[in-house]
DNA sequence: AGTTCGGACCGTT
DNA sequence: AACGGTCCGAACT
């Protein structure tokens, strides 16, 4: 069996009250990062972690902070989304200009990218978001400010929707 | 009012 | 070829 993850990736944890996270690193910034409880591999053993990546995880550790409180971060640390598809990382981009306490539907962000019909489509990359919370997918809405889907647990889109002072139905 | 059903739509595996 | 974090209108309750 080949190993799912990258050579070159890096994984380090960050604590918070809601759980430990885990943010992984390329040699181009944070390329995905794990909710609490969501095992991937779980590499274990010790790692040299270039200065570089420090920095990174820095700024990746105070934005997640922020993020969770209902805040938008001040910095982010540079994003590696070049795994993910042309299509992909247009509607991940369009996430990132949704401010705090907004939202989007689905069908608005298929307009905003030039693909109005690609609804569905939309979704699909929502779900494919590696870097959830600080790239906003839980800001995507359904139609009619209804909740619509999640690909982890559910209870994180509430939870931080909530704490962002978003309104939204059942 | 609310709910369910069926089709149309489009990128990904 | 089949599946989704969808949407809309029609036909129900």
């Amino acid at each position: 069996m080949k190993a799912k993850t990258d050579s070159s990736s890096i994984e380090l944890p960050i604590e918070t009250t809601e759980g430990t996270f885990v943010a992984h690193y390329s040699d181009r910034g944070l390329a995905a990062l794990d909710f609490p409880g969501a095992n991937r591999s779980r590499s274990g053993r010790p790692q040299i972690v270039p200065p570089k990546i420090r920095l990174w995880h820095d700024a990746t550790v105070r934005a997640l902070e922020s993020a969770l409180a209902g805040k938008s971060p001040h910095a982010l640390p540079p994003l590696d989304l070049s795994r993910g598809t042309e299509f992909q990382q247009e509607v991940w981009s369009a996430l990132c200009k949704i401010a705090a306490g907004e939202t989007l539907s689905y069908s608005e962000v298929a307009g905003k990218i030039g693909r109005p019909n690609a609804v569905r489509a939309v979704g699909g990359a929502c779900g494919a978001n590696p870097i959830p919370v600080l790239v906003p997918c839980h800001r995507v809405l359904a139609a009619h400010h209804r909740l619509g889907g999640f690909s982890s647990d559910m209870k994180w889109k509430r939870a931080l929707l909530t704490r962002e002072g978003v309104q939204f139905r059942a």
